[in-house]
DNA sequence: CGGTTTTGACCTGCGC
DNA sequence: GCGCAGGTCAAAACCG
């Protein structure tokens, strides 16, 4: 599985777009100033604003000096995931309760040893190889929801048909079924339930590959999607992703997702839809005079939710 | 009116 | 064989 190079760039797509605005806002805003200084050559005026734009260009470095800690937070906070799953990533699969997909792989040469099994020579090897293909298909999102939220929505820029829900024993919230809204063509399936441990978490289990393009991509493609999808899982299930949330203060993109799969997305890798994303990014926040308002109230937030985070990264 | 959600019934695999 | 638990189906309700 190398997904270190998918991951590392994703990352930096993260947090390479806040130096590039950090330097376009320090110089639109420089540049703004001086021109605006010469017209009204008002010294009164202009020092005011110059102490204005001390106090902006304080509390931008303050607010830098934030991100960079946060990332770096960030960074060992994945490290420590990473490190995790691909220890656990075995004992998670086998231990699971999935019947079709693990026990009776693991059992299939006979635990129980029933020579009068009803699989014949020619469906065992079809049947085996058919659950390894879903197997290698799982993957798991941990998304942080707020606590009084109880849909059991994650969104991932897919949609999504509900086909049922159930109370299992091991957890009192109830798990929800869904499949891929392009079903049957897309045979895409997943499960979201409440973490037990910590109720504001979903945990969503993705089973197979989506054959078709995620819609917040397409849209994003289309230059529509304003709120930049830096929250919302590029899932073709099965690729490790990690994913920061710079848009914690809309309702729409108050999730933060961590989430493991096992191999990248090819157009998501591609230098071009990364630069694209970068540009996009940058325009779209420079634009939003919300934007600093919007980026403390992210880093404020993802100081608060430290901790849950770190404890996701030990379970 | 068509698509989605809800929810009880049903199916299937596993352990005893 | 039986009971349990997870997963799926499908009819009714809901919604835009």
């Amino acid at each position: 599985m190398d997904c270190s190079s998918w991951r590392s760039t994703h990352f930096d797509l993260n947090a390479n777009p806040v130096r590039v605005l950090e330097d376009a806002s320090n110089k639109e805003v420089e540049s703004h100033f001086v021109d605006f200084a010469r017209k009204v050559s008002v010294k009164e005026e202009s020092g005011a604003l110059v102490e204005e734009m001390n106090r902006v260009s304080a509390e931008n470095k303050k607010l830098t000096e934030m991100l960079t800690v946060m990332c770096e937070n960030y960074n060992a906070l994945r490290n420590q995931l990473s490190d995790y799953m691909s220890k656990n990533s075995d004992k998670e699969l086998s231990g699971s309760r999935k019947r079709k997909s693990e026990s009776s792989n693991n059992n299939i040469n006979g635990v129980n040893g029933n020579s009068e099994s009803s699989s014949t020579d020619e469906e065992l090897p079809c049947k085996k190889a058919r659950e390894e293909t879903i197997k290698a298909k799982i993957s798991k999102a941990y998304v942080r929801t707020e606590a009084s939220d109880s849909s059991l929505v994650v969104k991932d820029g897919y949609q999504w048909r509900k086909y049922g829900q159930k109370v299992t024993r091991d957890n009192p919230c109830p798990r929800a079924y869904f499949k891929c809204s392009f079903a049957p063509s897309c045979p895409v399936k997943k499960k979201v339930q409440r973490s037990v441990e910590d109720q504001s978490v979903l945990v969503a289990t993705y089973e197979g590959e989506h054959n078709h393009p995620n819609t917040s991509q397409l849209e994003a493609t289309n230059g529509s999607n304003r709120c930049v999808t830096i929250g919302s899982l590029p899932c073709s299930a099965g690729s490790t992703l990690t994913a920061l949330d710079l848009t914690k203060a809309k309702p729409s993109s108050t999730d933060q997702i961590i989430a493991k799969q096992s191999k990248p997305v090819a157009k998501m890798d591609s230098p071009e839809v990364r630069q694209f994303l970068v540009e996009q990014m940058a325009s779209s926040l420079t634009k939003d005079p919300n934007f600093t308002a919007a980026l403390a109230a992210a880093i404020s937030g993802r100081i608060l939710h430290q901790n849950p985070t770190e404890k996701w990264s030990r379970n």
